[in-house]
DNA sequence: TGTACATCAGTGAACGCGCGTTCACTGATGTAC
DNA sequence: TGTACATCAGTGAACGCGCGTTCACTGATGTAC
C-alpha cells in the first residue's frame, strides 16, 4: 500500500489541525470576527505566514471548522434518531446524548452557538446549510414513525427544525451548566426532558386537534 | 421647572446616543468582541478620547446595548401577553408583533441574537439575565390563563422559556427573510404559527397525559 | 445683572504594539531516469 | 541504488496601518455671590 499520503502531506495535515485546534481554543473567549491569523499560528508556533498555506483567512478557517464541529455532531444525531423505545426512553436517551456530545466537544458546541448568528457571513451561512440538512434527516426519521401517519411533509419538517433547534438550545444550556457545577447539569437535564415531552405531546395530538390539513395552504375553511 | 437637564447633560446624552447607535450599526457586520472603540468614534466624528467620557470599553458600551434592545423588545412582549382571543387569534397577533418588531429595530434583534452566546462574558450575561427575567413575565402571564389550571411554577417558567427562546428565534428567522423578500418573510410567518400552535397543543393536553406530577421531583413512583 | 471661579465633555498629540500581507528564501520531500 | 531536478510547506524580514490608552489642554456651561 503506497498510498500512505507522504511525508509532506501528513505534516501539511498536521499542522492544518494544529491550526484549527489552536483557534478552536482562541475562540473560547471571543469571536471568529476578531480572531487574528498572527494569534493562532503563535498558540502554534509557526510563523504567521504559514497560515496562507491552509487558509486564505480566518473566516475561511471557520468554514473548516464548521464542518469539523458540525461534522462531530453529526453521528450523535444519528445515534438519537436510531434510538429503540417508547417516546420517554427516547427523549431521555436524546438529552443524555447532548449532554455526553457537549461534556466530548464543547468547545465545537460553544463555536456553533456563537457563530450561528456571529459576524462572518459564509460561516453563518455554512451553518445554517448543514443545520438544514440534519433537519431533513430529523423529518426523514420522523417520517418512519408510526406516529407521523397523516402528517403532511411540511409539518415533519416543521418538527424536525424545532427538535434540531432544542437540540442546540439544550447543547448551550450544557455549556452554560459545565462553568456552574453538577447540579445545573442536572436541572438542565430535567428542564430539556421537559420541553422534549410537551413537544412530544403536541406531536401525538396534533392531527386530533384539527392542524393536519392546514399544512402548506394559507387559509383554513 | 428648571430640571430641564441642563445644555451640557443633554449634549452628553446625545454624544452617548449617538455613540450607542453608531455602535449598533457597525456590528451588523461583525461581532462585538471585534468592534474597536476608535472606529464608533470614528463613526459618530468625535476624537477617540471622549468614548472614555461615556464607557470604559466596548464590552460595557454593549451592556449599554443589551438594556436599549431589549428595552425596545419589553413592550412588544407585554403587548403580546395582554392580547386577548382565543389561542389561535393570539398565536397569530403574537407573531405579527414579532414581525413589526424586527421590521422596527432589526439592527436591535441582530445584536441580541448575535450576542446571546457572543465572545463578551458581560454582554452574555447581561442577556441572560433580561430573557429570565422575560421568561418570568411570561410565565405569570400564563399561570393566569384557565389552561394552566394544575401547572407546577417549574412547568410554567419552562413553558415560559420554551416561548420567550422561540420568540427569539422567529425574530431571527424574519431578519434573515429581510434579506430574502416578503415571500420568504410569509414562509417564516406560517412556519412560526404552526411552530407555536404545535406548542400550544403539547400545552392543551399536557396534564391529559400525566405529566401535571412529575414537575420537580427526580423520580416518578 | 454681572463677576469670578469650578466643572467637565471633548480635543489632539504622542506612545508602543500587534495586525495582515508581500516577498524572496530555504531545505526537506517527491519524482524521473 | 544513485543522481539531478522540481515541488512546496514553512521562514523571516519588512511594510504601512490602525489600535487602545495616557496626558495636559481648552473652552463652553454651571454655580456662588
Amino acid at each position: 500500500m503506497s498510498h500512505t499520503l507522504g511525508i509532506r502531506q501528513a505534516q501539511k495535515q498536521k499542522t492544518r489541525q494544529a491550526l484549527l485546534d489552536a483557534a478552536l481554543e482562541l475562540l473560547e473567549g471571543q469571536s471568529l470576527s476578531s480572531l487574528g491569523l498572527r494569534e493562532v499560528t503563535r498558540a502554534v508556533g509557526v510563523a504567521p505566514t504559514a497560515f496562507y498555506r491552509h487558509f486564505r483567512s480566518t473566516a475561511d478557517l471557520g468554514v473548516a471548522l464548521v464542518e469539523e464541529a458540525l461534522g462531530s455532531l453529526h453521528p450523535t444525531i444519528r445515534t438519537a434518531l436510531s434510538t429503540t423505545g417508547d417516546t420517554e426512553e427516547r427523549i431521555v436517551r436524546a438529552v443524555e446524548l447532548i449532554a455526553g456530545h457537549v461534556e466530548r466537544h464543547p468547545a465545537h458546541v460553544r463555536f456553533i452557538a456563537r457563530e450561528r448568528y456571529g459576524g462572518v457571513r459564509p460561516v453563518r451561512e455554512a451553518i445554517g446549510e448543514q443545520l438544514a440538512r440534519f433537519a431533513e434527516e430529523v423529518a426523514e426519521a420522523l417520517a418512519e414513525d408510526p406516529v407521523s401517519e397523516g402528517w403532511s411533509g411540511d409539518d415533519l419538517l416543521m418538527l424536525a427544525q424545532l427538535y434540531v433547534d432544542q437540540m442546540i438550545m439544550t447543547a448551550c444550556g450544557f455549556l452554560e451548566a459545565q462553568e456552574a457545577g453538577p447540579e445545573e447539569r442536572e436541572r438542565i437535564t430535567r428542564l430539556a426532558i421537559r420541553r422534549l415531552r410537551l413537544i412530544g405531546v403536541g406531536r401525538q395530538h396534533w392531527l386530533d386537534d384539527g392542524h393536519g390539513d392546514n399544512a402548506g395552504s394559507g387559509t383554513t375553511s
